[in-house]
DNA sequence: TTGACAAGTAAACGCCCGTTTACTATAATG
DNA sequence: CATTATAGTAAACGGGCGTTTACTTGTCAA
């Protein structure tokens, strides 16, 4: 069956998100799922498929979520005017959306954190953790802004992104999320309505 | 001579930056200084021992600073009206300190980017993660601005701090850390004159 | 000049690491 | 029923871990 090796994928990657990649051991892994680790090599090459594996099943899940929920992928240039209030709204809720996901959905909340945790450790997952979690939205919200033809786009998306950022954070270290989850609200509230009322 | 003890903690802790505390090896700081591990053990008790004696120099470092460049503490209540735009004017200077400190201080950086890779692993490295980065800054600056008699403090709050965590980890991506702390710049300059309107 | 001490080396300690090997059940297939 | 594959165990492998020990320097005060 394939149940065993789905089990050590989520199991490395809880503890990964909480201990960092070298710090988590073989035996740890196994031991959290009551095998050896003889039986661990029966289902990965070794210690790094698992965490390359781990990285593929985000990749996957976030390209079906990009189809699925997503925004506009670009091109918003010389949009009626008319649509761009339905805009405003459709990059409110996609926010929210966001931050419930990398907070809320197991997957994604780990994988966040253990990204967090390997961010400096090589180029390449410099380059994942800044395309998932900083540099990524920063960029996209940017472009969506442009679109809409508003100025200052960066310094924008900077503004509206960086509360969602820093939540994450406070809400890793916090013991009541709904709290934290009501202070985003207000603060994307605020932004939809200055959003709206800019000419 | 103390000089050795000195190398040993900084080169610690740039290796702890880099990779994570269980990520580097004794052998590893002992031989990025050109010393066998033995000489190490003559300045410190063991690996711990070094990890500890960093965070007790960040403790020192931070209390000097508050003590010098800082803000008023609390008790802003009942604020003469004509002080506000001073108080307004020293906390976005003082944010923007606290920005060049956290990415170009040398230690402060390190030390910063250190505790980002520790502070899932026990409770004690997550609130010193929360209380020097996280939800400390959003506290402080909270209680400012209710003492300042402004409405919805906390939000406020993080709308103000949010920009500054966000850009650290950009700033930690980026190849041109000048445009990240331009980008900062024209959204605390926009802070700036928003606060000052305020009525 | 001698003795004490501080700083450093080299090697060994036991332990755990990631990985491999040999072997054992269990279950499906011809 | 014999066979083949799958999933697991237990033990061993070489190597690196954090730490300790025994020994060698250099420095400096008595």
């Amino acid at each position: 069956m394939g149940d065993t090796k789905e089990r050590i994928l989520w199991t490395a990657l809880e503890l990964f998100a909480e201990n960092g990649y070298e710090a988590v051991s073989v035996s740890d892994i196994a031991g959290a799922l009551g095998i050896t680790k003889g039986a661990l090599y029966r289902h990965y090459r070794n210690k790094r498929d698992i965490f390359d594996s781990i990285v593929a099943r985000m990749e996957r899940r976030d390209a079906a979520q990009a189809d699925a929920g997503g925004m506009p992928a670009g091109a918003l240039v010389d949009m009626p005017e008319a649509y761009r209030a339905a805009t405003v709204d459709r990059m409110v809720d996609f926010a929210k959306a966001m931050f419930r996901y990398w907070t809320e959905d197991p997957f994604a909340s780990a994988f966040r954190r253990m990204l967090t945790l390997e961010q400096y450790r090589s180029p390449e997952m410099a380059a994942l953790y800044q395309q998932y979690l900083a540099a990524g939205p920063v960029g996209y919200m940017a472009d969506l802004f442009k679109s809409l033809g508003l100025p200052r786009a960066r310094a924008r998306a900077v503004a509206f992104y960086a509360p969602m950022f820093l939540l994450y954070s406070v809400h890793d270290g916090a013991a009541d999320g709904s709290a934290v989850l009501s202070t985003l609200d207000a603060l994307l509230e605020d932004a939809r309505n200055q959003l709206k009322d800019m000419r």
